[in-house]
DNA sequence: CGTGCTGTTGCTAG
DNA sequence: ACTAGCAACAGCAC
C-alpha cells in the first residue's frame, strides 16, 4: 500500500487515535517473519509504556516510547495498521497488536510478509542501517530545487527511476513518480541529467505538490489500503496515468502508455510528455 | 490449473 | 562506485 502520502495519512490518524495512551500488552500472533524476524522482545519491553511521540522519515512510521525506547514500522507491499476495539477477532495474516489501557487494539496485517518492525532505543536512530542511506524528504525544508538539481545533473538513468531511488528523494514510490512526471510534461525515459533547468524546476513543484495533494486526500487506495479506522484514500481518483494505460489522457484524449521500467510499470502520456 | 502482474527495498552480481 | 536484476510473499486478474 504505501508511498509517503499512505505512510503520512497513517500517522495522522495514529497520532489522533493513540497518542498518550498506555500499552498494556503486546502480542506476536504468528510464527513467520517478516522482512526481519519480530523482535520477541517486545512482549515484555514495552508494557506499561505510553505512546509520547509518533513521526514519519520516509516510509517509517516511529512511535516513540516512554521507556525511551522506539517502535519503527516500516509497511512493505501489502502492510496495514489497524485500530479495533476490544471485540475484535484476529483475522488471517495479522502478526502482531498492541493492546492499550483504552482498550483498543493496534493490529498489524500484512499478507505478503515484506514490512518490519524494529524496536530499539530512542538515542541516534538516525545512525541504524535502514535510516543511514536515506536521502532527503521531499516536503522537508532540505528539499530545494537547487537540491533536485544536484541530485539528478549526473545521474545517466531514466528520471522515474532516479526519482524513486531512496538514497536520492525518499518516499516516491511507482504512483507518484508517474503522476509527477505527468504533471511536469517530462516523459519517464528521459535520462535525469537531461533535464533542463525550467523541467527540474517544474518536477520540484510537482513532486511537491502531488505529494500534499494525496496526503489533502487521505492517500490512494489501490487493492485494498485502508486507514487506520478501515476507511479508504481517495486520491486514486485524481490519478492523471496511474493505472489508466489504454484510456484516454486527461489532458489531450492520447491513450495513456504502460511501460516496464526496472520491473516495475510507468505510466505516460507519450503526447503530453516529452 | 498456470502465468504474470502488484503500493518496497536491500542484496548480489556485473 | 555505479547500476540492473532479483528475491522475499500472498493474492488476484486473466
Amino acid at each position: 500500500m504505501p508511498e509517503l502520502p499512505e505512510v503520512e495519512s497513517i500517522c495522522i490518524s495514529l497520532k489522533k487515535l493513540i497518542l498518550h495512551e498506555e500499552i498494556i500488552e503486546a502480542k506476536i500472533l504468528t510464527e513467520y517473519s517478516l522482512r526481519k524476524e519480530i523482535p520477541r522482545e517486545i512482549a515484555n519491553e514495552i508494557i506499561g509504556c505510553k505512546i509520547i511521540k509518533i513521526e514519519r522519515r520516509a516510509k517509517y512510521i516511529l512511535i516513540f516510547l516512554s521507556n525511551v525506547k522506539i517502535l519503527i514500522i516500516h509497511l512493505g507491499m501489502s502492510g496495514k495498521l489497524l485500530i479495533k476495539d476490544s471485540s475484535y477477532d484476529f483475522q488471517k495474516h495479522d502478526h502482531y497488536v498492541f493492546i492499550l489501557k483504552s482498550g483498543k487494539q493496534v493490529v498489524y496485517n500484512d499478507p505478503r510478509r515484506f514490512g518490519l518492525l524494529v524496536f530499539t532505543e530512542a538515542n541516534n536512530i538516525m545512525n541504524l542501517d535502514i535510516f543511514k542511506n536515506l536521502g532527503v524528504e521531499p516536503l522537508s525544508v532540505d528539499f530545494t530545487r537547487a537540491k533536485l538539481k544536484e541530485l539528478m545533473f549526473k545521474v545517466k538513468k531514466p528520471i522515474k527511476l532516479a526519482i524513486m531511488d531512496n538514497k536520492k528523494i525518499v518516499g516516491i514510490g511507482n504512483i507518484y513518480a508517474s503522476e509527477s512526471l505527468f504533471l511536469s510534461k517530462i516523459s519517464p525515459l528521459r535520462m535525469a541529467n537531461s533535464l533542463s533547468n525550467s523541467e527540474i524546476n517544474l518536477l520540484h513543484n510537482n513532486i511537491i505538490e502531488v505529494l500534499k495533494n494525496s496526503i489533502k486526500h487521505g492517500g490512494s487506495t489501490l487493492k485494498d489500503f485502508k486507514h487506520v479506522n478501515g476507511e479508504s484514500g481517495y486520491f486514486q481518483n485524481n490519478f492523471f496515468v496511474y493505472g489508466r494505460e489504454n484510456n484516454n489522457c486527461k489532458k489531450c484524449s492520447n491513450l495513456i502508455a504502460k511501460i516496464n521500467q526496472g520491473g516495475r510499470s510507468s505510466f505516460y502520456c507519450s503526447n503530453c510528455q516529452k
